[in-house]
RNA sequence: GCGGCUGUGGCGAAGUGGUUAACGCACCGGAUUGUGACUCCGGCAUGCGAGGGUUCAAAUCCCUUCAGUCGCCCCA
């Protein structure tokens, strides 16, 4: 047998949560102003090695990269900024008239890691990207965008964690502040920040086994280091965040695993704990310089993704309404000729709106009912010799519990009027009049 | 890349070397050839993730491998 490969899987039955949150993220896109952008699954190995960081741990040990029959180092998308930023660039959408430019996208990223809960080697990333604008207010916008696409599905638990890198002049002066504190205590950090020590100072602060030394916790921080122009840009972060009664916690020790970040930076966690040790939502922050790396104009930006599947796991914890596969009306059977009527009159309800199903094995009274329940039907209509006779159907009400015989010709009009009650739209789905 | 745990029907689960692999749920058929959800009767794994080995005998012991799961690293 086949098996699927590992850290993919099937989405079978929980297509309905897929759907919701697609469904609200349009929504909120819509609310926000957000343009959908949808760029491809590959690009030359090269964009993400340069935009997301020679040294991350993404690029430098968990990248799905493939050579094609030409030649070409290919690489599928490990994260969605580095795709967007270069269609940005390529598209010179950067001279779009409507400033910022505010994109979303939505898709499978792919990384080469051992899965466990919340983490897979193919995964569902939605995120955002707003470009070109400097501007705190904007950085607010994206993390209350996140806020709003959490709410509106019902989310409780959880927390916006807040920090700020500040830029190249903020940032340097920082790493030289960092080194300093721990090059006395190098001997007491485990290997892996030894390195770090070299190649990337600020992710020292990221290491889980060295949190509760004592060096650690009396590091410098970030917030300090902060030139006055980096600082007033936070300040205006905070105050918008606070303008727009959003929640946040300042987290010194929150610095990103990816290179391309400045300013500001935040992730957004679940604190449910039903996603273990993968509690991040949300990450994202600002890239001003991102954009000109890669090859485009000076373009500052700000933006976040999220983990759809650690999203529904989240929902799941919830208590987020997701409705079950229905069907308005099933159609029982009862010998060939009543087959034939039932497909006429099934047509004839579709047409209108109103969803049907049927039985295709001719099988027993007993079992088409019981199909009859297990799809959810609000009405079983049942058409036997009599019925097709007489140019009538039995038609049951599931939730009304009650029976009636009605002619073919009315059978629409009934069900419909009771489905809608005196409201123009389906009670029962979200079936709208005239769809 | 490293470590722990797990793998028996559609699902849950017993079985730790000895006949025919319990049981529950679900499903299917019948009792009841036009009214299901209750009840009763019957059916439903030639096989225990896969491959190999030990043995008179393997779901059970050994090896390899695959997958799941949780954690580390890191991230969404």
């Amino acid at each position: 047998m086949y098996q699927k490969m590992k850290g993919t899987y099937d989405i079978t039955t929980e297509i309905q949560y897929f759907h919701a949150v697609e469904k609200a993220i349009q929504s909120v896109s819509r609310l926000f102003n957000y343009q959908e952008i949808r760029t491809p699954h590959f690009e030359a190995s090269e964009l993400f090695h340069r935009g997301v960081g020679e040294d991350t741990d993404i690029v430098g040990k968990e990248t799905y990269d493939f050579k094609d029959r030409g030649g070409r180092s290919l690489t599928l998308r490990p994260e969605g900024t580095a795709g967007v930023v270069r269609a940005y660039i390529e598209n010179k959408l950067y001279a779009e008239k409507r400033v910022p430019q505010k994109y979303y996208y939505y898709g499978s990223s792919f990384r080469y890691e051992r899965p466990q809960k919340g983490r897979f080697r193919e995964f569902r990333q939605f995120g955002v990207e707003a470009f070109g604008a400097k501007s705190g207010e904007l950085d607010a916008e994206v993390i209350a965008y996140a806020v709003t696409l959490f709410r509106a599905l019902k989310l409780k638990n959880f927390i916006v964690h807040l920090n700020s890198l500040g830029g190249k002049d903020s940032m340097s002066r920082y790493r030289k502040a960092l080194k300093e504190h721990f090059k006395p205590h190098l001997d007491k950090l485990c290997e892996d920040c030894n390195r770090r020590y070299e190649t990337n100072p600020l992710r020292i602060l990221d290491c889980k086994i060295d949190a509760d030394t004592k060096p650690f916790k009396k590091a410098p921080k970030s917030i300090d280091h902060l030139t006055d122009e980096d600082r007033k840009h936070f300040d205006t972060v905070k105050a918008a965040l606070t303008a727009m009664g959003i929640d946040y916690k300042i987290d010194h020790s929150l610095v990103r695993g990816l290179d391309y970040y400045t300013d500001t930076v935040f992730e957004i966690k679940d604190t449910s704990a039903a996603l273990g040790a993968q509690d991040v939502l949300c990450g994202g922050g600002r890239y001003d310089h991102l954009v000109e790396s890669l090859g485009g104009p000076s373009t500052p930006a700000v933006g976040f993704g999220i983990g759809i599947e650690r999203l529904i796991i989240a929902l799941q914890a919830g208590d987020f309404p997701v409705p079950e596969p229905s069907v308005h009306v099933y159609l029982l059977t009862l010998g060939e000729e009543a087959r034939i009527e039932a497909l006429k009159i099934a047509n004839m309800l579709r047409l209108g709106g109103i969803s049907c199903e049927t039985d295709f094995l001719n099988r027993s009274m007993k079992a088409q009912f019981k199909q009859s329940t297990h799809h959810n039907a609000r009405f079983v209509a049942i058409i036997g010799e009599e019925e097709v006779q007489n140019q009538t159907v039995n038609l049951k009400d599931q939730k009304e519990r009650s029976e009636e015989t009605l002619a073919v010709q009315d059978l629409y009009n009934a069900i419909y009027e009771k489905l809608t009650g005196k409201q123009d739209d389906c009670n029962d789905c979200e079936h709208k009049k005239g769809e």
